[in-house]
DNA sequence: TGGCGTATGTAAGTGGCGCAAACATATGTA
DNA sequence: TACATATGTTTGCGCCACTTACATACGCCA
């Protein structure tokens, strides 16, 4: 458990002798604390405290490199939206552009994300602290939502700002954004309803893309 | 601010002169008081303490009628559960048996709990704190799931136990589901996305429901 | 009516956390 | 070499979750 954290932590700087003070790589090492801490514990019942200790330095430290811990849960939040939105465009890049298989190659990865790690999905969705009008999230926020929709407008052939594809791509974000978090609340399994995740994805692009009247 | 909260509070017992020692109804008190604060706060910034003080009680009683902060929350949730079950009863009452206007009632009563209570929201369906087994919170569940099965069951004229009505409910729910949560994180408006709600459930019913070749 | 057990409240204490100083040490640059 | 700055530590404050010991009211039975 403990030393799970160290494995790939202590190399950098206290390994390579520099004396353990200006150990270099602080903001990062909290980082990946933190996250470590928010994917085990959830974001509600994670310290500062703790993420310091895991870091191997004291409780203040923190501090020189994020304001408060909203800040810090921020800074991870853009980082997964970084990561979804590389996974995303990796995951659909093997299939056709415009096929369909582009649209639920995009709903797997989502997903995936979610079941994957649903610590931070919670934390990246789920947080009130919205920072609300935030700059930089409402920019990584917009690579992610972006590529929805740009692979629903290339699927009906038309522009990303057409309003329709738009629509219907919020449409497709509404239903796996919806189903990633019925996923990982267990309220499906509750209900005694087992998902084909295939076949539901498949039913989704049916009923709400391929059958759509052609745009404009 | 703070009066706020004794205008309706104090009415029970001091006022009525039984001194305020054993007020007789602090269990309800203190759920009134931990609601408005999730309301106004979060869940994850109400304290224990503050609703107390709300309450009019030292720091310490709450813990004669709940274990901890985890089950102070559920009965918050159970709560807000079958207030939630009621009201999407009482919605689709007017509507026709087995009519889409009853699925469509339903999904605008989800989401406007969603909008009207966004920290009841999230705390129902947020906190990772899922007392992951816990029989009470299953039971209240599918009495709010229970409903959207019937009335899909009912649209389609087959029983409730039918796996492919639990399934066609279950799209639904996903989709009013995320939707929800796009709504109140405002993930929607941050990507410029002006959602027509009307239009988004009828577009969704006409996908995910109404254009289905009968079941079975 | 009176006494007793129990339910329900308070006060005080423990340990942890978020965060702010004030202080210490390393680093880069003149 | 000296100084400004970046980055770490120690200490301290106030708040919180939760516990334990104590106090008070209420219900019930003789």
């Amino acid at each position: 458990m403990s030393t799970a954290a160290q494995t790939g932590e202590n190399t950098s700087a206290e390994v390579a002798g520099k004396a353990a003070y200006h150990h270099g790589d602080l903001r990062a090492q909290l980082l990946n604390a933190v996250r470590q801490l928010v994917e085990t514990k959830g974001a509600e019942n994670f310290s500062i405290a703790e993420a310091a200790r895991v870091a191997g330095v004291s409780s203040a430290a923190p501090y020189r490199h994020f304001k408060d811990k909203p800040e810090i849960l921020k800074a991870l939040v853009l980082q997964c939206m970084a990561e979804m939105s590389a996974t995303m465009r990796s995951v659909m890049e093997p299939y056709p552009a415009g096929s369909i298989d582009r649209i639920n190659a995009l709903g797997h990865c989502y997903i995936n994300f979610a079941r994957d790690h649903p610590g931070l999905f919670r934390l990246v969705f789920g947080i009130s602290e919205s920072h609300d009008g935030d700059a930089e999230l409402a920019t990584k926020g917009s690579q992610v939502f972006g590529i929805v929709i740009e692979t629903v407008a290339d699927y009906f052939g038309v522009s990303p700002d057409h309003p329709q594809a738009k629509f219907r791509a919020y449409m497709l974000w509404s239903v796996v954004h919806g189903h990633s978090w019925l996923i990982i609340d267990g309220k499906a399994k509750m209900q005694g309803i087992e998902v084909d995740e295939a076949q539901f994805l498949q039913q989704i692009a049916a009923g709400l893309i391929e059958t759509v009247d052609g745009i404009e």
